[in-house]
Order: C-alpha cells, then sequence, then structure tokens
DNA sequence: GATTGTGAAAGCGTTCACAGCC
DNA sequence: GGCTGTGAACGCTTTCACAATC
C-alpha cells in the first residue's frame, strides 16, 4: 500500500520532465500501446534515452530489461512521485485577461487541478461569471483557502498588484504560487513559487533571433536543447 | 559604432536572466536611480551578487570598481546583447481563451512584441475582433508573416493541432516559436523552440506539494533556487 | 538479441574568494 | 573602503558505455 515513500529526494531537473513523461506515457496508453522502451518514450519527448533511463531510475526500477517499461503501471508509478493520486484545487487571484483565459482554460481541472475560485480587487469584476464561476472580492480568499482546502494559489494580476497578491495567498494558507506578473516575489522561506513570464520568453527568443541575422562569421552554432529551456533543432 | 559583435557566446543560464535584470533597471532608472550595485540589483532579481556579476561580465566589463553599474548606459547594453534595439512583431496562431488573452495583453506591444497579427483555423472565430485586431485565416500567415517581417510566432492552439500550427509557421518563414500547446513539437534544425506548459508547472508544484506533506522525518530540506525553475525561499 | 540500470566521465552553472581598480 | 571582474572550486546535470537481466 502506502510502501515506498522513503525520502528519494528527486533532481529539480527530472521534476520538471516527468510531467512530460506523464503525457506521453497517458497518449500511448490511451492508443492501446502497452510497453515502451526508454528510446520511444525518449523521441517522443524530444529528449534521448540515456536521459529518460536516468530520470526513470530515481523514481525506482520499474522497467524489464530486454523488454522496456509497461505503461500503465508507468503512469501509476509517476502519478504517485508527483502527487497526482489526488486533485490539487486552486485559487487564480486576477479575473483580468489572462486569469479569465486561465479558468476557462479546461485543461487545468482536467489534469487535477480544479479552480476553487477566481478573486479580484475591481468591484466591477466581481460577480461576473467566469467559467460558469462567479468572480469573488479578494476578501473573499481566506474563507476560499481554507473551505476548499487549496495549497496552490495563482497570480494573474498586473505586477504592481503581485507582490500584495501572494502575501494575501501565504496569509490565507497557500503553500506554492505559480506567478504570470512580470516581478519577483518575495515569499517567506518554504513556500515555493515557479514564474512564466511571457515578455521573459520572447526576450530569450529575440536573443537567438538576433544572433542569427549577426552571425555572418563562422559557426551558426545551435542552441543546447535543455528542459526547461530553448531548444533549435 | 556597430563595434562589439564580436561572437562572445553567452550561457544559456545567463540569456535567461538578462530579461530579468533588465526589466528591474528599467524601473529603478524610472525613479531616478543612476548607479546600482551588483548586490542590490541581485537583490530584487532574487539571486546572489557574484551571479549578477558573472552574467554581466559576460557582456563586457561595463562596471566601475568601487562604484557599481551605470543604469542607462546598462540598460543599453542589455537591450543591444538580447536584441531588443527594434521591435519584433509576432503571429498569434489560435484565437482561443488564451490566444485572446495574449493578443489583449498590453505588455507584449509594450515591450516590444507587438502583435502583427492573428488566425485561427474556425471560421466562426475569423473577423471577430481581439484587442482592435480581426482573426484572420489560418491560410493567410504567409502573408502576415512576409509583409510584416515576423520571425517569431506564438503557438496559442489546442494539443493537437499544434504541430501543424509549426509546420506552417515554419514554412511560412518563422524561425523562433514560443509554444504554448502542451506537446512537444518537431522543427527543422535551425528553428529555436521555447514552450510554456501551464499543466507542467502545476505539476512542479504538485511535487513539492506533497513533499511537504510526506516528509514527516528528517529534513524539510528547501528546494534550490533556480533560474527558471522553483524557487522556495 | 534487446533493453535496462548505473558507475564513471564530461560538461555546465553557481559560488567562493580575492586581486585589481576606483 | 567599496565594489567589480574572474580564476578556481564545487555541485548539479547530461552523456557515455557496458555489465546485468530478460
Amino acid at each position: 500500500m502506502a510502501t515506498t515513500s522513503r525520502s528519494r529526494r528527486i533532481p529539480e531537473a527530472t521534476v520538471a520532465r516527468l510531467p512530460v513523461y506523464l503525457r506521453i506515457l497517458i497518449e500511448q496508453s490511451e492508443l492501446g500501446v502497452v510497453n515502451l522502451s526508454s528510446e520511444e518514450l525518449a523521441d517522443f519527448a524530444g529528449v534521448n534515452a540515456a536521459k529518460v533511463r536516468k530520470d526513470l531510475s530515481y523514481l525506482g526500477t520499474y522497467g524489464t530489461r530486454g523488454v522496456g517499461y509497461e505503461v500503465e503501471y508507468l503512469i501509476y508509478q509517476v502519478r504517485r512521485e508527483l502527487g497526482l493520486t489526488h486533485d490539487w484545487p486552486v485559487v487564480i487571484v486576477g479575473a483580468g485577461n489572462l486569469g479569465q483565459a486561465l479558468a476557462g482554460y479546461g485543461g487545468f481541472g482536467q489534469r487535477g487541478f480544479p479552480v476553487a475560485g477566481i478573486v479580484d480587487v475591481d468591484p466591477a469584476k466581481v460577480g461576473s461569471l467566469i467559467a460558469g464561476q462567479p468572480v469573488r472580492r479578494l476578501e473573499e480568499l481566506p474563507a476560499i483557502v481554507r473551505t476548499t482546502k487549496v495549497s496552490i494559489g495563482v497570480i494573474a494580476t498586473p505586477a504592481v498588484a503581485a507582490q500584495d497578491a501572494a502575501d494575501r495567498l501565504v496569509t490565507a494558507g497557500v503553500t506554492s504560487i505559480l506567478n504570470f506578473a512580470p516581478t519577483v516575489l518575495t515569499v517567506p522561506h518554504g513556500i515555493t513559487v515557479r514564474k512564466v513570464d511571457l515578455a521573459v520568453e520572447l526576450q530569450i527568443l529575440s536573443y537567438y533571433e538576433q544572433r542569427r541575422s549577426n552571425g555572418p562569421g563562422p559557426s551558426l552554432a545551435a542552441v543546447s536543447t535543455g528542459s526547461h529551456r530553448g531548444a533549435t533543432a
């Protein structure tokens, strides 16, 4: 049963790739594929086979030599490792363009992250329906977090409001934050923050674009393929 | 003038941080700050001072010992390095929730990435206005790319349509892609792809959340602070 | 014969620590 | 005295290559 939970610490780079493997495994499972080799999985994921094997070896020894990995079993193991055996309700702060899009994007709930609530400071937005859910007042955040046991908050406010949103989320009891606002957040020790910054992504692309045109000289060398980084194929 | 363009290759990790430094520098500049030390910049960026100095040293030696960095000058240099001396028009494929949000999000244009066009396969969406711009037919992609000299494409389609979108973008002449669809794209050599996958981000947070609750034992050890990774403060 | 699991090697990225310069 | 620029040390990540196993 709830065995095998000994503190195997998994490298961060591996944790970032597991969700990608998981998605591929689920797709293959739906196609009726029963076994998959590290090389096949690697091809689908756009990485190399050694990396897949190393990554999976951190979870345990779930493959069979000469055969590969049993898809269903591996799905179960990756899910368990990622903590996806139950849903994680999220609360979204900010009902602007992006907040609405995130709330309306069905993929969230489908993948185990149902939207437990959307809040906004703007009284004009409060009450309006987004994906069937009313936008609620920012002040209701603590109640939402408490009653729906939310531990993940999503910040979709303008930059100036983001730190306040983070403070309120933390005070309300949230321990993980996904930040879409272009600001560096300061949070207490023990709170996990990940950021998604669209402008930053474009600026990184700009760098490589520029390099392409500027580099009339020798190597037009390829940009390495990183886990969460860019990839020039 | 157009001097200093010798192929100094900047590490990928540094490239990913430069946009953050740039944003902070611009903010400080607007507040009237003239000089900034590596330590101050590091504090704002949530990294350490040695990293800031190393990163900036790849651009050249633009600091002054005993004083720090002149904000305006450094802004100029970082902009130049990132290729932000001119605008980079982008084309968005997919006018669903996310595509609309991206097009409507003013920050794009402000930061030098004006939306040159939005296209969608769905005839029902074609013609509708998003942020003052009509959604155009997917078939117009090549014309848009050609006439507005777009080199960056943004994919905001469902997963199943993403590879086709990528193929069309590449055929149309786009050389960098920002992919929001949850799929690994296959592109020809020389095309740069970056991905933003919301579900993946949440699943990574799930991992650390789970760890928090499961680890009743010894260390509740902090998660390291990575450039584009998670950070547990 | 095929494919995993994994030590060992190689490659990157971060941090230290201090000489050099203002 | 303060702060940058950077070689050297360290640690994390990727890749190699092969013994172990089916």
